[in-house]
DNA sequence: CCAAAAGTGTTATGTTTACACCCATGT
DNA sequence: ACATGGGTGTAAACATAACACTTTTGG
């Protein structure tokens, strides 16, 4: 592994990142497929060691950067994998972080040094991945239902607008709870959350959905 | 410092306690005094190094029971510490965590092998403690913030009861908010989540309090 | 019998829930 | 014209906020 860069010392951390969109509804976690060993050829989270001269975070946005070319993204921390024998060759901590990502906006490179491929994820889909991957991701969407029971999320998700049976749906998915739809509507709109914006959005057939954005002028407030 | 055991490996990881308690209607930390350099005779946050071998929260326990004799305690991961040059030797990650104790249960021990004194201080007078623990100890106030506004801390604040007087002014120094004590005694009871246990409490002077309990059967309630 | 702190009740306002009907689109 | 999904309104239940009076104790 890494060990030889002077740049990483004796026990290990290393950051991994779950980043989620939003696509057509659904949510989408993004993996990449390793070109090393071990667990070469086989998808994982994006991420790596941390070097002694960065924050934690700050060594999550570089590996980011360095697997998927995504730059610019607020992470917000999860928790530490501690399990004392995660990895075979020293004791390694890992810092789990979540981003999230408008998939429009994102250019993500397929291959880099050390990954073939790229990819987003239904997180309803998810395939065997390496290390303890599986289990890290879950900790991360159990910690992205906490995150979007805050209003202020809504932002990150959808920058450029959205429709409420939109993120009615997405809301629905990831609280896993049903929420009526005419009451999900208004507790917004009264509460000021969101603004329409006037425009509205087609889809394939049906009446068009109005598009709202996020109030900005708004404090974050709890949903659910 | 401590680096000649070889359970230490290099990249340092600490971890470091804040425990609170309710002290007549105050709330309270427990520090300890050093007895060892650097900042021998200071008084700092009970903590050590992390051994290579053990969970980081095993070893919150683990120092906790060393520096205090606290055993049987539930602790609260609160965040890292993680500047780069937080300790001049190495690089060192501080791991941090709440535990919440009833004074009258514990048997705080006022001297170890590496500490002179322990003592309870209020938390709006806190002494200049080593390393960077007055601000450790500021975050973790800020977490108990957050704690606190779940229904489910009563229990362990409280584990034989409690007078609403009492836990009110504790909510309105923490959440730093007042709280109308009528409606505050509502909440708590409309909501199911105390119970009356018919017996009461005096103080010096006034009138007796009622005591209550935590309602066991009551899922946790965000409060505010 | 007075001060101090605890207990109780009412009304107005805001939030949440439950539920039924109309509207715009593509086929 | 109809099926599909989007938009709207109203009443009941519940929660919150604001506020005043009574009760028990020690001194």
């Amino acid at each position: 592994m890494e060990i030889k860069n002077p740049l990483y010392k004796n026990i290990g951390a290393h950051v991994i990142n779950t980043v989620f969109t939003i696509d057509k509804g659904e949510i989408k976690v993004l993996l990449i497929k390793r070109n090393n060993e071990p667990f070469k050829g086989k998808w994982a989270l994006p991420g790596g060691a941390m070097y002694n001269n960065e924050l934690i975070e700050e060594s999550a946005k570089r590996e980011l950067k360095e697997k998927t070319n995504i730059t610019d993204i607020d992470l917000l921390f999860v928790g530490v994998e501690d399990k004392v024998d995660r990895s075979p060759l020293l004791r390694m901590l890992a810092f789990i972080y979540i981003g999230l990502v408008d998939i429009e906006k994102v250019n993500i490179l397929k291959e880099t040094n050390k990954t073939i491929d790229a990819d987003w994820f239904s997180i309803n889909n998810i395939p065997e991945l390496a290390y303890d991957h599986n289990n890290v991701l879950l900790k991360a969407i159990e910690k992205l239902k906490d995150m979007i029971i805050s209003s202020n999320i809504l932002k990150k998700l959808y920058p450029n607008g959205f429709t409420i049976p939109e993120i009615h749906k997405v809301y629905e998915e990831i609280l896993g709870i049903e929420i009526d739809r005419r009451n999900f509507r208004k507790k917004l709109l009264t509460q000021n959350i969101i603004i329409d914006t006037n425009e509205t959005i087609n889809f394939e057939g049906k009446k068009p959905a109005k598009k709202y954005k996020f109030n900005e002028e708004q404090k974050d407030k709890r949903l659910f």
